[in-house]
DNA sequence: CGGTTTGTTCATTATTATTTGAACAATCTG
DNA sequence: CAGATTGTTCAAATAATAATGAACAAACCG
């Protein structure tokens, strides 16, 4: 039990390790999603563990930042007491649990601040006030887009 | 000359340091975008240095960063020899910049590596194929996807 | 030219993020 | 319940990333 990697399963694991970069997420959370990901079978933590290498801390932090947005599905095997879990394919689920879990909590900061910054923007000295109003205002300009873009970017992503 | 950062500038900084890090991006290059952003005149790198507290070397390599995809301007400043910059402040040109230059060329990989797998999957085992097929053509779908919404994000940014 | 000034590069150092593995807690099993 | 199995946590080790600063090159200036 047990093997190395496949080829193919290098490719595959390759491309979520990438994604996970992109997402600011540990390299192991990628490999795992990755060989799960490419499973036909449900696997459990000693599964991973040998398939990736890896050892059994990363394994657990990484499964449970992916069941965090539910990237992954815990699965019943009957006569095994080990968690076994597969892969989430339907790309609108992750997406929504990830905005859920790690974006939206950002963005609410966001707001926090601009008010703090409208307030400091009063004790400008005049001569640079009517510049620095410009570029505050610019800025909320920016975050109210991503803010609409967002919500169209969700829906974008069709049911299959 | 030289003061330290503002409350407000320290503010409009922590921003764009944020943003680099989502970006992937060093740290500092938030932060000379920041500083840049909210300052009514250009500055250079002394300027840049000492507001920020930054080596010459991180200053340089930061500059270089921005300049990459259009997020700051050289300017021309009479009588003073050394270079002077402004933050680029339409984000229509920072965006389209950085695609060029930071994303675009990463998408061309992933053809690649999409066909590479196409043909390792000739080699699976036939009770997994159908399987592993699958999941290869979600990924596909994914890919297109994420390549159909890029233009439309871009295109989503109004000019001013 | 010779001496400055300015910006860049890159090996070294510092910092930050990730992984490890052993100790622990919880759950099962006979 | 005692022993075994399983998953989690977290301090320490390691690896990855960014910042520093001195050496360098290029452009300027008298």
């Amino acid at each position: 039990m047990g093997a190395a990697l496949s080829e193919l399963e290098k490719e595959v694991v390759d491309i979520f390790v990438r994604i996970a970069g992109v997402l600011s997420l540990p390299r192991s959370v990628g490999e795992l999603y990755g060989v799960l990901f490419i499973s036909p079978e449900p696997m459990c933590i000693d599964d991973l563990m040998s398939k990736l290498k890896i050892s059994k801390g990363s394994t657990s932090q990484g499964l449970k930042i992916l069941r965090s947005f539910g990237a992954v599905n815990p699965v019943y095997v009957a006569g095994d007491r080990r968690d076994f879990f597969t892969a989430e394919a339907e790309l609108r689920k992750i997406v929504a649990g990830f905005v859920k879990e790690q974006v939206y909590p950002h963005l609410d900061k966001g707001k926090e601040r601009m008010s703090r910054i409208e307030s400091l923007l009063a004790e400008e000295a005049p001569e640079q006030k009517a510049f620095v109003t410009e570029r505050i205002e610019r800025l909320q300009g920016w975050q109210k887009r991503a803010g609409a873009l967002l919500p169209f970017a969700l829906n974008f992503i069709k049911p299959e």
